[in-house]
DNA sequence: AATGACATGTAAGAGGTTACATGATTGT
DNA sequence: ACAATCATGTAACCTCTTACATGTCATT
């Protein structure tokens, strides 16, 4: 492991707060969840890394009969580096939609098949955009006490059209599968 | 190498006409840009083992000082598999942008930096949605004529819509940086 | 009594990218 | 003269997912 999104993204989360690895995984899942995913196959080994390498620090909180809370906070140097990561471009997006590569062979298959697919896409995207409202309000509510909800409800803002352009084409793919031939 | 996505992917393009492998990378690159993407390090190894095992066959365009020429079509075995692939639910949607993970934690970096990552983010979508258009028209015209572009095209809609809702959102996002603070 | 949330972690392997090697032909 | 396109391919590497292991506590 050298330098992935992963590390980068887990540091800027510890930038607003300090967190387990388990909160760093719900907190990806809820509020990043249009744009990025992440599992603890990755959180749990670059923590100790990063740990190591001295960009943040834990504090251990014991418990018996179950597994230690480690509370990770990010320190100065690791500040620096998610600093010195934020002024180099970013890499093009990466999008894997194996919906749409179904449906463009869809000539191969029923009618009936494709559509399906179609629909579950759209409730996919439904779901997804019901969760992102939900946490778009949140943000608002909460943006007009403390500023930091100001550049992540941005990004909620990306993800609620994203969502609405996915239904919306749903919608018209479905109908237009329905009529052919 | 078992089953991904690749696979199948190839499979499909080769069950819309023979091709070689640099065939099929630019077919990728260009008509399935705004939802997949493969590289030659998947592409030869793939056609391989697809040749292998029966799912397709290659006829060799001989060629002095330079590679052969390898076209590849797909068999009725291979067709068997396609279409039982196309009966299985996708799977779940996969997007990564970086440029929103640098937003997100927008307040590590100076202003200008953000509205930089914004626009280089609208940019790129811009290009792509321009490519998207010039590819939609020619289909259009293409559908006239051949059916088979009727489920292509319905892919490039979608696309379409993502790249337009991802420049839009740039542009307000952009002002609203500007006037952040 | 069952489910879901809390909480940690690892090993194996799938999936995919990058850099390299090679070089003729075609278009500007 | 230079750049782009045509055309194949591999090895090393990186990133990320999945399945497994473990068990408590709170809620319905």
């Amino acid at each position: 492991m050298k330098e992935s999104i992963a590390e980068y993204g887990i540091l800027g989360i510890l930038s607003k707060e300090p967190m387990t690895g388990y909160d760093i995984n719900k907190r990806v899942k809820t509020r990043m969840d249009s744009f990025w995913d992440i599992s603890y196959g990755q959180i749990y080994p670059t923590l100790r890394m990063l740990e190591k390498e001295g960009h943040i620090t834990k504090k251990v909180e014991i418990n018996e009969n179950r597994p230690n809370r480690k509370v990770y906070s990010i320190t100065e140097k690791g500040i620096k580096k998610l600093k010195k990561w934020l002024l180099k471009p970013a890499e093009p997006e990466s999008v894997k939609i194996e919906t749409l590569l179904k449906v463009a062979f869809g000539e191969q298959a029923p009618k009936n098949v494709i559509i399906k697919h179609i629909e579950e896409f759209k409730i996919r995207n439904s779901s997804k955009l019901e969760k992102t409202l939900s946490i778009e309000e949140e943000m608002k509510e909460q943006l007009q006490k403390n500023e930091k909800y100001f550049f992540p409800l941005l990004t909620v803002l990306l993800g609620k059209s994203l969502h609405k352009a996915s239904i919306e084409w749903a919608d018209t793919a479905k109908e237009l599968v329905s009529e052919h031939k």
